[in-house]
DNA sequence: TGTTATCAAGTTAACGTTAACATATTCTTC
DNA sequence: GAAGAATATGTTAACGTTAACTTGATAACA
């Protein structure tokens, strides 16, 4: 049998020229709306088949002005917890009868707008966006939102009247990350994997500095390290490297600390390895303390004592506000949620007995 | 500022209306293409302002018949090799002007066919393809070449006339790591991630195969386990639970293995902890080769020797076949591209000295 | 028997663009 | 100053579908 290749498509018209209906006739098959006779429909679903007609769904989502498709913005998929987002939210939405798009911004504010832009110019019904704040990217999400398109933000800090939040509790996250630390008996503690001037974005280092005041341990700005982010752009994803270079730098201080709270795993495995290279005994010498609970945090040695967010939760619950965005349009309160962390403890702060 | 939530967004036509030109005219300001006077283009960017108009891509791409867009399939997001594959497609698809939309197929036949047709319907401009084989999705994806949407496959094991494929060579790889074991003097090794029966489709365990033959060490079918994968579904990616409960099993033969090659490194690391557990030194008692050098590899103790398979250049050779296929669409041969793996030594096979 | 449902189609007019062609004006150039 | 080129716009007709309306049967019912 030879192949079709390079002959255009057949339309509803070609399908209903083909059995001699009229081409409503057909969508009606195909759709399954409205009368036709057992007959008919048999007649058409067999011109169907021969001419391997398959419904155009640019014409048919222009016509009904919507596309069952959701697009998904993130800023790195190979963060396990990306992967996790991604899956409870297109399983979320696969339920109810949606596709999921998924767009990559790799850590810019431009690749973020193409990606909604992107989205947008496809007419998809809602989008969920789970990249970085940054300045460009929240204005054009305004506008996104503001012309009607159903949004939802996933641990961004982003505000508007139409645009519902989740986000897992980052600032307690990183308190109780710090808290547990104090409550080992350490005074000195660092933070890798953000610079000072981040505290005003950066909700895990809020939470650590707000854990220290508690327990009226003055702010060490020496003891705080890791590349600014600009303003205008994402923050930068805080890698291995950085927290290994973090680390060095801590350790070169007159008075090095004797716990660390990485900004995340990949800070903290980098950190690990400075550590250890300097000869150091983790936790004896050194505890750590991680963030989001990759699946590296059970394999380091020693495992890592980590905070997981609950992903697929947000996940779940980001399609799930999204779809009420866009089945009830006029719907007006937003909603913003915050889940809690939990703190995972493992032998990077408590040594095994 | 009030916000225009809601409201029908604007058409060329009411730019055009409020303009008091043609449609046609304003599209051609917007496009960029025919002549427009600087005069006119002015009121019409005002008006395109005022109404804050943004062209519609559905009607767009349907006259052009074309959406500057490329879909990619996808099994497991989490998986780093995934994220690096998607990345480089990305970047060189950007490069030329086109969209990605990601769609994730979380090992099933059903989501695999989904995500195919979620991309068809959009009547994107070609699709790369990097999920596990299966039968139905084998079938649905011969109906979509043959259609003459532009394909090409990652890895994945179809046969297509008009279908580039690109992969890594993952029998070479098998082959490697199980020689560079037997180099270390191994005669009894094991494989763990797939059963004896899957050898037809797995590249890494016909390597595996073939190496012992070659070296005349007569092929024990104990010594292969694995969770076996049904040939209508797509065979279960193997796990870090597989890879322990295979170690578990090996280590319970009368005359257990010196050496395992695993299918990937998550099995590795199962592998790893259930010898561990059981008391055995690696690599002095147990030498173990992984497979795709994920961050893992490097992390886990000791380091794990892997097989590193070119991802980046993989998404970058797949993004350009597929390009090429689009914009040359008469275009006959099909290529059929095979890259070489890297084995990494680490200690998890060779002690440190 | 006439009135109303139910069923099985067909017709029309969008959805919002743009390619292709047509028309009108202005500018060159010999 | 006539012929052609360049510029500036408008008109028409799709792209492939479907919502909404219309028409004509046939069946159901009082």
């Amino acid at each position: 049998m030879r192949h079709d290749i390079r002959r255009k498509p057949a339309t509803l018209s070609d399908v209903a020229a083909t059995v001699g209906v009229a081409p409503m006739t057909v969508s009606r098959v195909i759709s399954g709306n409205g009368y036709v006779s057992e007959e008919t429909r048999e007649k058409v679903l067999e011109a169907v088949k021969k001419l391997n007609y398959r419904r155009n769904g640019l014409a048919r989502s222009l016509k009904r002005q919507q596309t069952d498709t959701v697009g998904l913005v993130i800023g790195d998929i190979s963060n396990p917890f990306s992967t996790e987002l991604a899956n409870a939210v297109r399983k979320t939405l696969s339920a109810r009868g949606y596709n999921l798009f998924i767009c990559i911004s790799e850590h810019s504010a431009k690749e973020d707008i193409t990606a909604l832009e992107a989205l947008v110019d496809h007419n998809i019904d809602g989008i969920v966006v789970a990249t970085r704040s940054n300045k460009e990217g929240d204005e054009r999400l305004t506008e996104i939102a503001n012309s009607g398109v159903p949004v939802v933000v996933v641990g961004r800090d982003f505000r508007h009247e139409a645009v519902d939040s989740i986000s897992a509790d980052n600032f307690k996250g990183g308190f109780e990350a710090t808290q547990h630390l104090i409550d080992l008996g350490h005074k000195r503690i660092g933070f890798i994997g953000a610079a000072f001037e981040d505290r005003g974005r950066l909700k895990r280092l809020q939470g650590y500095i707000s854990a220290l005041g508690k327990h009226k341990i003055s702010i060490d700005e020496r003891l705080i390290t890791g590349r600014r982010g600009s303003s205008t752009d994402t923050p930068g994803y805080s890698t291995e490297a950085i927290g290994y270079e973090g680390m060095k730098r801590l350790l070169s201080l007159p008075k090095p600390p004797t716990a660390v709270f990485a900004r995340n795993d990949f800070t903290a495995v980098g950190a690990m390895s400075a550590a250890k290279e300097a000869g150091l005994a983790i936790p004896q010498d050194l505890a750590i303390v991680g963030f989001d609970d990759t699946p590296l945090a059970l394999h380091t040695t020693p495992p890592l004592t980590t905070v997981r967010q609950p992903m697929r939760v947000q996940g779940q619950i980001a399609a799930e506000m999204l779809l009420r965005r866009i089945s009830n349009k006029d719907e007006s309160e937003t909603e913003e949620r915050v889940l809690d962390c939990e703190l995972i403890i493992r032998e990077s702060t408590v040594a095994q007995r």
